[in-house]
DNA sequence: GTGAAAGCGCTAACAA
DNA sequence: TTGTTAGCGCTTTCAC
């Protein structure tokens, strides 16, 4: 059986309650005291059972991350960020995989409730009333996505986009495709709207190709449209459809960034390794996980502090290989 | 407040022992009450407190999960599996990266063994004796690797290396390199052994071109012995290796599969998406995966079995675009 | 088949 | 400052 608090209390000379004190209010009780029993404590190994800490105090020191796809490149850093700084406080992660099925998430939230102190929810699907919801299981967070009395953190979409548009603008583009994500992505609808926004504020023809599905297959299946609207770049949903879509339009023979400039969003790792290397709207995981775990035990801390808090994270741009200044032969040859 | 074991007891109109066998020991009660009960249980949303029942049972209901990097590619799709099933056994999974450091790994497992009901361990690095020792601190088993006494699911990577040398044969080729992970890598010592035995057994000269980080520009890096060595393919330790090699390979002008062959390992989403899609060995990390979680339950379930069991699962080589017959004109244009 | 009672390991009043 | 007491929600003897 493991060491418990009666062990060290009795090794001690003390009363449990003292060992309890020396742990978790150590200005409570005599310097001398405390020594000893830290020292006890420590020679005997002793590690507080937390599922009986938790009985009464009411917390489990476990955190919930939920999150639709960890096999999508963007998650695993944002994972890992979380995790590392949840560990820091004392928190271990419960993660939890939706497969992308936004049915299924509320009821996963509610029985992730039951064993966390609080949620980190990454649900671009979820319906706003299940969003709201799920919130009132306890504290939550949300990740890149918006909605009314809860704390958030979110990724200025709008000025990613505005970014990307003055990027395309400088280098002389005046025609620029969207191969969008999924008509629920919460995140599609900010990022359209941003396009929007920014197309009519710079004088660029904004072309919007369709709703894709967020993978490399959705990329490939964007390529047709993107080649028939004339648009001398496209930007995609995010990375992984940014690279479908190269690779379809290298199976055509239509070269970029000569004849097409892509960009993506995201800024997983895979950018950087394929050939040209893509030019993407960074979302910053590191910042945003930072700022998720922050928030919640903020939250834990001092529970219902009226607003809800909401951390803007800048996007940035990353100017790689697979923009460039549309070249004068291609409308003709593509059309 | 949540609703308690004696909220439905009192509303059920018997003990809270009643309810709590009703829960867990159905055949220990009348099927009236039984009936009764649950219907209460169900209607009032009962949810048992784990934290209290594991104070009792000493099972907490968690699984530990601890592995490298989870922004090696090749994680994601075994965490996807081990959690969804995990939790078909209403289990949650507390998954810890520990970030390539083989010298925490052993504290972490500590930690979390106080935590969980068992752990997963894919610690391709850690010395045997804090494996030996990491195990010793409850119910274990390993992936990916091997250590006496412990339970493990293992990829058959003998097998694997003869399917990739058999394959290469066939195409053609007699001089393989062999582009090795980190020296202090389980698997890759046993992917090097079996290449020397297959090797040797179809008369392949095989060239190792030494230890490289298992990452993208590991692979990078692996181009300059690639070429120097005469070899006529080229197998990385991993699918990332792979990858990296292909990259530098194109930026020297050098052809995949026409001028080089190239083989990786892991068959994670990228390599079908790279250009030549790679020929690799898929490590199917659903079977393992399931089949860790099987294993871990069962020792639960029956603790002390004597003897530990082993799972092994079998490789399987998935031919694409990246080998080749070895062409005539490369010899002389490479040397 | 069911209930009463004890207790898992810990913390939070309350006394001293 | 310290100890005593009670009790968190549940399971598990042990009587009945």
């Amino acid at each position: 059986m493991a060491v418990t608090i009666t062990d060290v209390a009795r090794a001690a000379g003390v009363s449990a309650s003292t060992v309890s004190r020396a742990l978790s209010v150590p200005e409570k009780v005599d310097p001398t005291t405390r020594e000893r029993v830290l020292r006890v404590a420590e020679h005997l190994g002793y590690q507080p059972n937390r599922a009986a800490r938790g009985l009464i105090t009411g917390r489990t020191g476990n955190l919930g991350l939920l999150l639709p796809d960890l096999a999508n490149p963007f998650f695993p850093s944002l994972v890992k960020t979380i995790q590392h700084h949840a560990h820091r406080a004392d928190h271990q992660v419960l993660m939890m995989d939706t497969d992308e099925d936004p049915g299924a998430e509320l009821a996963l939230v509610k029985s992730l409730a039951k064993q966390v102190d609080g949620v980190i929810l990454c649900s671009p699907r979820m319906r706003p009333q299940d969003l709201r919801e799920a919130a009132s299981t306890g504290p939550t967070v949300l990740v890149n996505r918006k909605a009314r009395g809860v704390p958030a953190v979110l990724f200025d979409n709008g000025d990613g986009m505005r970014q990307i548009l003055a990027h395309l603008v400088e280098l002389g583009h005046r025609h620029v495709g969207f191969a969008g994500g999924p008509r629920s992505s919460w995140s599609n609808a900010e990022r359209l709207r941003g396009l929007r926004e920014g197309s009519a504020a710079l004088g660029v023809r904004l072309t919007e190709l369709g709703h894709f599905a967020p993978t490399f297959d959705g990329g490939r299946i964007a390529v047709e449209g993107a080649l028939l609207s004339g648009a001398t770049a496209v930007l995609a949903y995010n990375d992984l459809v940014a690279v479908g879509l190269c690779r379809a339009l290298a199976e055509r023979g239509v070269t970029v960034p000569d004849e097409l400039s892509v960009v993506g969003i995201d800024d997983i790792t895979l950018a950087g390794m394929v050939q040209p290397a893509l030019t993407t709207l960074a979302l910053p995981t590191e910042t945003a996980g930072r700022a998720a775990v922050d928030l919640i035990l903020q939250l834990l801390a001092d529970p219902g502090t009226g607003r809800a808090p909401q951390v803007d994270v800048p996007a940035r741009l990353l100017v790689r290989d697979s923009t460039a200044s549309p070249g004068p032969a291609r409308p003709g040859t593509r059309r």
